[in-house]
DNA sequence: TCCCATTATATTCGATCTGACAATAAGGGG
DNA sequence: CCCCTTATTGTCAGATCGAATATAATGGGA
């Protein structure tokens, strides 16, 4: 899964009808699958992977087909890069939005995206057709954390739970079973081959989680931007806006980034003052998840 | 790597001469690798696994000998289990507290382990031993944010960082390049068969950080215990001490126990009560990283 | 030229959280 | 009944966070 941030909108490198992610078998030239990974996405973008991530491992017998009697290995990465170079790629491959697979998820109108109403309401449908009460409230309530209803708060990492949810409750069309048909595209996201989706919704959580504790946004960057630039990537991959001087509150303070003097040629209003990524807090800070509550020194 | 913790110590199976971590190759029996790890460690220790989770996945070349011409797929996971159960396991596995691994990674004492002032020192002349000035400065900036030199503090989620600075200096048995020998074991630490250390600090890294945004410390937690109990399995885990009312208060307010009524029959002192850990939590809360700037809703 | 729309940047404020520490409660043993 | 030990509760200052306000610099149009 490689994913790139321009013009605000998040976007991943498919091939196929749009419906697959870049992926192929090891070569035994390379070291490693991912530095195999590496030298096919350069080739492929013009543009070098800023950061790769491994994201998760299938091994399960049936995974791909019905009753394959071979084991088939699949390691799923994530990678950050830039679009902008207009390389000559291929036609087999192009960017595409990644809320046109997860139309749900994205939350920066400030209004919830369409669909999501309908969605919302075929949720509660499937939670109220479980065998028994106790089962109904347990959907319920898995479907009202997931999707934020009532007084809860919509949480943009739980991309993976609520795209198992639409799986389980047979709304995305990977999941039809026949019984019932899932709602159009528009609202239930475009579908992508075999397990796909999964691996993209997998992705897209842990990436949501990453930004917030590791600087793996600069990897989406040019090499100078404005911190309203920067915010609007974060932005774009959260799904959700974010305060603009707390956001730049958080970024100064941490000491991220450093002015280059120049200010940006904008769209109109006061000039922007460009900034760029201080790789040295790579070195001079560890970054790590949250805290507990410590002993005395 | 499956971990338990009981008594104060975390605790880890293996095999062989406590050098080597479990494994083996998937069969096919099984639907996935991870039933197969289920079922192989509940038949050796008589307890189910109540959490696993996929570590990473190895697939270079080279990784076992030198030139085999042949990629070995490694997938290495995290279990978490109890040992409590005296059950008649086969001698050929053990558990060992995973401290003898890593001495320098338990501050519980309150004050640095022993050995580690001998480890700073030979890293600190490793880092002065580098080809030009620049590249002194950058290893000894490393070392100082792994070992928490100066004014730093420790930080107890750079088990892994600290094992590969360790390793690039010489300083385990396993980088042994013949130059410099490295300290005795009771400083740097018991070795362990190819590269299984490593995947030890990888899960040490892990599961310190996984313990300060989901609960999986009850999984390590017999069905009831006392809030100091609780708090002694997470400093064994964290390898440093926590502040009790500080620690209370948090475990608290997330609600994520409940009394049992009963209390402790303990070892002098005030009965402490008894709690049992909430299931229930897991399906009312979404348990997700930290985080952004908001804005208005 | 001056005013205004637009965007950038700086500052403030109250609520909440966190680390640190003090105080009180409830047992057992001499 | 005193005292030791551990459990439990409470307080308090500083840091952090979400929210909102105030000021600055540009271009465009009246």
């Amino acid at each position: 899964m490689v994913v790139a941030v321009n013009d605000g909108e998040p976007c991943l490198l498919t091939i196929g009808q749009a419906d697959t992610l870049p992926s192929g078998p090891f070569a035994l030239e390379h070291r490693s699958p991912q530095s195999g990974l590496r030298g096919w996405v350069e080739q492929q973008t013009g543009h070098p992977l800023g950061y790769i991530e491994q994201l998760y491992t299938f091994a399960d017998r049936d995974r791909v087909g019905p009753q394959r009697q071979q084991r088939v290995i699949s390691i799923s990465y994530l990678a950050l890069t830039r679009k902008e170079q207009a390389t000559a790629a291929p036609s087999t491959c192009g960017w595409q939005s990644w809320y046109e697979y997860f139309p749900w998820e994205d939350h920066r109108s400030g209004s919830p995206p369409v669909g999501l109403d309908v969605l919302r309401a075929r949720l509660i449908e499937w939670a109220d057709g479980a065998d028994d009460p106790a089962r109904q409230r347990e959907r319920r309530q898995r479907v009202a954390i997931a999707f934020g209803f009532d007084d809860r708060h919509w949480n943009e990492e739980l991309t993976l739970q609520r795209y198992e949810l639409l799986y389980e409750a047979g709304l995305v069309e990977e999941a039809s079973d026949g019984k019932a048909a899932p709602p159009p595209a528009a609202v239930s996201g475009k579908a992508m081959v075999a397990d796909h989706r999964r691996i993209l919704a997998t992705g897209v959580t842990r990436l949501r989680s990453k930004i917030k504790y590791r600087p793996v946004v600069f990897e989406l960057m040019r090499p100078t931007f404005t911190l309203l630039q920067l915010q609007r990537t974060v932005e774009a991959l959260a799904g959700r806006l974010i305060d603009k001087p707390n956001f730049r509150r958080l970024v100064e303070q941490q000491e991220l980034v450093e002015e280059t003097g120049d200010t940006s040629v904008d769209t109109g209003g006061r000039p922007a003052k460009l900034y760029r990524f201080r790789r040295a807090v790579l070195d001079e800070r560890a970054f790590a998840g949250t805290k507990l509550p410590m002993s005395r020194a």
